[in-house]
RNA sequence: GGAGUGGUAGUUCAGCUGGUCAGAAUACCGGCCUGUCACGCCGGGGGUCGCGGGUUCGAGUCCCGUCCACUCCGCCA
């Protein structure tokens, strides 16, 4: 009632009587006149009360964030603010009737509180024009891509939150079960295995805004649950999934938040994408390259880089920052530090003032330490110019790549060289697995249930490091916003894979038997996404953190400062799980 | 599991190498103000300096521990 009435006040109702609901923002008094500030979703309306009418004795009494009902006449405004949108229509009111009275609030609303306060009193923080429209956005999002998805034959099912516990991927959270002592459900970390049997099962155009629950830390992009939309197609291969996303996101972020992407989505594959961007969900804002030095500096006299290219997994790449001459000492040392969090000791850096002159032109702790050779090579390789900065490092290709991928990001940053825009792209080529050294086994880089690009179980069991995927991420502005796959669709293909991943075949019966058993009876080959909705909604609202776009989240120590969550429960409960507190026998 | 930044009035913050450092703005309370819109002017109340311990003649400040918030690494098939 109060949004709808509110959104009709508009200057064509002038001289019409009105009744409106809102939160009184702000009591004015000048003389025997009396302004509110009544607002709604959108903003302010105005309201005017003048001397020695019955209302005014009410209004004296008002205060900011009183809830109050407002019947008057809408008149001609006297003055307009657009910069602070108020003013924008004036009710000249009759009556006012409150009803209900607000204590003084812990933070005012146009104050900037801290997050835990914001959590806290979090129906504070939500009645703020910017979460207002936030929350509106995502619902707009999440209401756009269903309709999209309607109009194409895709049927919405819902998948069980209560389920069974899977034993590789995330942390499960884990629900007693009283019928069962001893016994647990575990909440999904995704649908994926309800999806495939939907498949099997005949409805070959599957989606659902599925919210996914997995126990392990908390960060800026990760909740404890969060929201993905979950896609899966019977008959289909990896262009026809991407061709079924990319128009998707395409048509409805052009609807809802007026994004134009490019058609088609560029494609990269995973090695290239480590290789030029040194990310597997690089930024194409950014216009930094990792420049390829391996080969040039495998004859170095230079230690540490003739043994970083002389290992089999050996990587010596420079990173070429077009201006970054002017960075100083200190920022040099920042940046040094990023490559220190990601596992990289030593970062190698050369100042070019004058590259043209040679070794006189340049400035390097390195330059002791390398001929004139190879100085030119270097040079010439990572086609340094006069004012450039070139980062070095070297080590093995996961470290390297990975160190110089967050220093492309954190110096494109600081020199001002993130482009405007949107840039999504497809990485594809994913290798199946990758070895653990801790665990000393293969470890699945997707899921278990990716196909890989082979045809027969031998093949993969063959070649287990060389075989890639059939998977696809979908990353946007350096987010990986998707991730999906063509699945296996062959029980004899996935008891390889779960041969591989050293599951052995009792085990894998135990917890996989449900999922054998339907690809025995006739599963058509199949393939889907999931998205994250959190992460989209945040990038599109153009926030760092998908806390703002999610109404109740979690702090990173995973609580809930408003409802105090988690919280012990009584003794009776304990018992009723058959469960006991820890340290009780 | 690890690293970093922060925690001082309801709120946002300042407070240097330990010694009028208990401060500002805003909010709140009282008074004034006939077109205000973060109104303005005058006056007032308000703090366990996150918590615990230590060093010191003396700690908001230094040290140790701990809790909380945030960021990152590990982790997130």
């Amino acid at each position: 009632m109060r949004s709808h009435l509110c959104g009709l006040v508009d200057e064509s109702l002038t001289g019409s009587r009105v009744a409106l609901c809102g939160w009184v923002e702000a009591v004015r008094h000048m003389g025997g006149l009396c302004f509110l500030d009544l607002r709604d979703h959108e903003g302010l309306v105005q309201v005017v009360l003048e001397p020695n009418t019955p209302p005014h004795a009410l209004a004296a009494e008002l205060r900011a964030e009183d809830c109050l009902r407002v019947q008057g006449v809408v008149r001609p405004r006297l003055k307009i603010n657009e910069k602070l949108r108020t003013g924008r229509v004036e009710v000249l009111a009759e009556r006012l009737e409150l009803l209900n009275r607000a204590r003084d609030l812990p933070f005012a609303l146009h104050e900037q509180p801290g997050e835990e306060l914001r959590l806290r009193y979090r129906w504070l923080d939500l009645r703020r024009p910017r979460m207002q429209r936030l929350l509106r956005l995502r619902a707009r999002l999440i209401s756009a891509l269903r309709r999209w998805l309607e109009g194409r034959g895709f049927v919405e099912i819902e998948t069980p939150i209560l389920t069974k516990a899977t034993p590789e991927g995330a942390r499960d959270f884990l629900v007693p079960a009283r019928l069962h002592p001893g016994c647990f459900y575990a909440l999904p970390q995704s649908p994926q295995l309800f999806k495939q049997i939907l498949m099997i099962a005949g409805f070959d155009r599957y989606y659902q805004v599925a919210r996914c629950f997995r126990d392990e830390a908390l960060r800026a992009d990760r909740q404890l649950e969060f929201t993905q939309l979950d896609l899966e197609l019977a008959w289909v291969e990896e262009a026809d999934v991407q061709a079924t996303v990319e128009a998707m996101v395409r048509e409805v972020l052009a609807e809802v938040a007026g994004i134009a992407l490019p058609d088609p989505f560029p494609r990269l594959s995973y090695e290239e994408a480590m290789r030029r961007f040194g990310s597997d969900k690089p930024d194409l804002r950014v216009p930094l390259e990792l420049r390829e030095l391996t080969a040039l500096l495998r004859e170095s006299g230079f230690r540490p880089f003739a043994e970083a290219a002389s290992r089999p997994d050996g990587r010596i790449a420079g990173l070429p920052l077009p201006g970054g001459a002017a960075l100083s000492r200190k920022q040099i040392d920042g940046l040094a530090a990023e490559a220190a969090r990601h596992g990289l000791r030593n970062l190698g850096w050369i100042r070019a003032e004058d590259p043209a002159r040679g070794r006189e032109g340049l400035q390097s702790p390195l330059l002791r330490h390398l001929a004139d050779g190879e100085l030119a090579g270097i040079i010439e390789a990572a086609g340094i110019r006069a004012g450039d900065l070139l980062l070095l490092a070297a080590g093995g290709f996961g470290e390297v790549s990975q160190a110089l991928g967050a220093l492309r990001l954190r110096a494109a940053e600081t020199l001002g060289l993130v482009a405007e825009g949107w840039r999504p792209l497809w990485v594809t080529d994913f290798p199946m697995f990758e070895f653990d050294a801790a665990e000393r086994r293969w470890v699945a880089v997707h899921h278990p249930f990716t196909a890989p690009r082979c045809e027969e179980p031998a093949e993969l069991l063959h070649n287990p490091a060389g075989m890639l995927s059939r998977a696809y991420d979908l990353v946007l502005n350096g987010h990986e916003i998707g991730g999906g796959s063509i699945r296996i669709h062959r029980p004899e293909m996935q008891q390889a894979v779960f041969a591989l991943l050293g599951i052995e075949p009792e085990e894998a019966e135990a917890k996989f038997g449900f999922l054998l058993e339907a690809l025995r009876h006739g599963a058509p080959p199949h393939g889907g996404i999931a998205l994250g909705l959190d992460r989209i909604a945040a990038l599109i609202g153009g926030v760092d953190s998908i806390r703002e776009v999610i109404a109740f989240p979690k702090t990173t120590t995973a609580q809930c400062p408003m409802t105090g969550a988690p919280s012990a429960v009584a003794p009776e409960q304990w018992a009723e799980l058959h469960l006991r507190p820890a340290g009780e026998r």
